[in-house]
DNA sequence: CCGAGTTGTCTAGTTCAATAGACAAGTCAT
DNA sequence: ATGACTTGTCTATTGAACTAGACAACTCGG
């Protein structure tokens, strides 16, 4: 059947969107099935062979489609049993020791942090304030990806003050924890001050980094961790993935 | 320079979605900056040469993108002088005379109308209560895309009587008519009853038929045209696309 | 008219998407 | 344990996307 239809005339058409890949457009289209709730937490999707025959597309383009929801979080594939929806949400829990690796770790994940970008700026007047620094002070701002089992939970904009933490880029690339850079600045215990929660939508740059589309719901954790003196060390504005997390915060 | 970069480490990187074609991304990437009104109507874009030099990539990928944007009708390329932005609107008058061939070959541009899809239903209440039938009532309906300069326009959904116009898809797919299709069956004079003119945007199967973004304005003109002793022919549901058309009511 | 600048077209080569088929490796119910 | 079913991996092939370079065709200002 089919041999070689050179994408065009055939009933998979329907989804066929220029200068857009089989296998991405088969992922889209199961992920809005997906996030429209026709499958619960945990469900079973259909085996590849017949998701294949139902787009009229090869098993491996299929393959291919999931893989790309499972770099997403959406779905989770066991080799022999079958691909089952992943709905459920990772609780974060937000207090004073609020640590990504501890937390992740502590839910039985795979935590990794990644340095996206770095630069030194000059403080804004939000980071000033925060920082308890004058406006335009040198400061050093990290571009932080946090995955979960490999699943991209957050990016996080952090600004230091350059003065006291000057090569914070660098160690924290070697480190790849702040936990782990703090300390090597000689900061042994932190604390988180304050936290202010807000949402929004993903735009073009924190989708392509988070594996989500564009518009879908973001958290935005705005954040200061001070010392045990209670010196101000990092604000941060991070951008969390709703679809993949739950903000927890006892009271 | 670039010996072949495998798509991934280049500075291109903040437009490359996971998927989807580099001259996609470019074409959507220029679509923004030309929407956001970046570029008055008729003003010259940079070269291609340029372009390709801009975003690390080669010529004729570039021209790809173009082509694309002309297809969508943004651009239109001149052999020799340059590629210009296109974001005038076709006029189209609405009155008891509206005819799709007519009003475009009056602003001297190509009409085209093809059948995408058609077959027989039961009439809807709506559709019942346009064309004078009972609900249940045996209707043609027609899926008409129409373009002007080969730039698609509108979608329509059309639904006719099929008691009275049974072969209706047949003879326009032959006639690519609406007019001479009416022709055919002795129809010589129709008129437009009354137009409902309202807005929304478009989904994903308008927005690949009229080569539009998902989420693009779209005009919806739902209408009823009459025959002159005023028994009712057709009633239709047109979908405009908003960034090319504009409507003249005259009072 | 000339020449610089711009789009159109052609050839060629490399990488990757998608197809096709086969088989290994794992799960699960009977 | 057996066997049906499902995912993982391998090889091979075809066509499209992208790159590279060259040249033709065309426009426009000096």
């Amino acid at each position: 059947m089919l041999t070689r239809t050179p994408r065009g005339s055939s009933d998979k058409n329907h989804l066929l969107a220029r200068g857009v890949m089989l296998w991405r457009c088969i992922a889209d289209d199961y992920e809005q099935t997906i996030l429209v709730g026709k499958y619960d937490n945990g469900a079973k999707l259909p085996p590849e062979s017949e998701i294949a025959a139902r787009y009229g597309v090869n098993r491996h383009t299929v393959r291919r489609a999931m893989a790309e929801l499972g770099a997403r979080g959406l779905v989770r594939t066991e080799r022999g049993s079958g691909t089952f929806v992943r709905t459920d949400k990772l609780d974060y829990p937000i207090g004073q020791r609020t640590r990504f690796s501890e937390i992740v770790a502590a839910a039985g994940h795979e935590a990794e942090g990644r340095l996206q970008g770095h630069r030194h700026e000059l403080a804004s007047e939000e980071v000033a304030a925060h920082l308890g620094l004058t406006v335009g002070a040198d400061v050093v701002r990290l571009e932080i990806l946090r995955a979960a089992d490999r699943v991209p939970i957050s990016v996080a904009t952090t600004w230091l003050p350059a003065a006291r933490y000057p090569d914070a880029a660098k160690i924290f690339r070697r480190l790849r924890s702040v936990t782990r850079t703090l300390d090597h600045y000689g900061i042994t215990g932190y604390a988180r001050k304050w936290t202010r929660i807000s949402a929004g939508f993903t735009d073009a740059v924190d989708a392509g980094r988070l594996r989500l589309s564009v518009h879908r719901p973001i958290l935005v954790v705005e954040s200061l961790d001070v010392t045990g003196d209670g010196e101000p060390i990092m604000t941060t504005r991070g951008r969390f993935a709703a679809d993949r997390v739950a903000l927890i915060v006892e009271s």
